[in-house]
DNA sequence: CGTTCATTTGAACGTTTGTTCAAGTGAGAG
DNA sequence: CTCTCACTTGAACAAACGTTCAAATGAACG
């Protein structure tokens, strides 16, 4: 909360940076979102799911990881809307609630690609 | 690590979303590129770098924030290549790294949009 | 009803994360 | 060289996170 010494170095350029800050609402938003894909188990069940709908049991057994840890991920997907599911009988099938998010997946792979060139 | 009783239940889709995962280190660049993104302040940060470069006195002033928090921060958008700095003195002017980020955030805000449309 | 089985949920626990505070760089000015 | 000032860095600590384990739903089926 200090500042410097000579309190603001550039006054307008400050302006300006506060004039593109997001409102709070808009801001949690994105940070939830980010959040969610910060994840590399989440990440995984987002790539399986690219093949098609998983039920828990199938996912867990894709990802090599326990049924309860996968179905903590997928409540945290499923807040983001980043999953739907539907029941059928006992199974829960999940599966990428639009294709947004597949064109997010893909379009931050081709960002990577052009980082790793640039590196 | 345990599976079902019937140890799995579609094997096929197993198989497919398997062929979906990415490899290990391709997984870790986007796990560190949303986790850098998937924070508040970070956020903050980029989006008041949009209007152009800040020294990070400005920057802490235009975030109401303590500068050793803003240059924490700065580290880790660095780190995940968000973000580039040239020197000027005793200034360090902080600027989005390329193009692509700010395109990568005006995607998430058409994302977002879209899917509060859907609510 | 009671059992089975896919899935969810809650508490616990170690790990990671963001901020603060104090000390440390490093570049210009006197 | 010494001082100042913009900035970085490290240790510390609370808050948030991801996994595990055990208990709880909830739907089918006898």
């Amino acid at each position: 909360m200090n500042g410097c010494s000579t309190r603001v170095i550039h006054p307008q350029a400050v302006e300006a940076g506060r004039a593109n800050l997001p409102p709070p609402d808009q801001l949690a938003g994105m940070e939830g979102f980010f959040k969610a894909l910060g994840d590399s188990t989440r990440l995984r069940i987002l790539h399986a799911l690219l093949a098609g709908e998983l039920c828990v049991c199938d996912l867990s057994e894709t990802l090599g990881m326990s049924v309860s840890a996968v179905s903590h991920q997928l409540s945290v997907l499923k807040a983001a809307r980043l999953v739907s599911h539907r029941r059928d009988g006992k199974i829960i099938y999940y599966s990428l609630s639009d294709d947004h998010v597949s064109a997010v997946l893909e379009s931050m792979r081709v960002h990577l690609a052009e980082s790793e060139r640039t590196a």
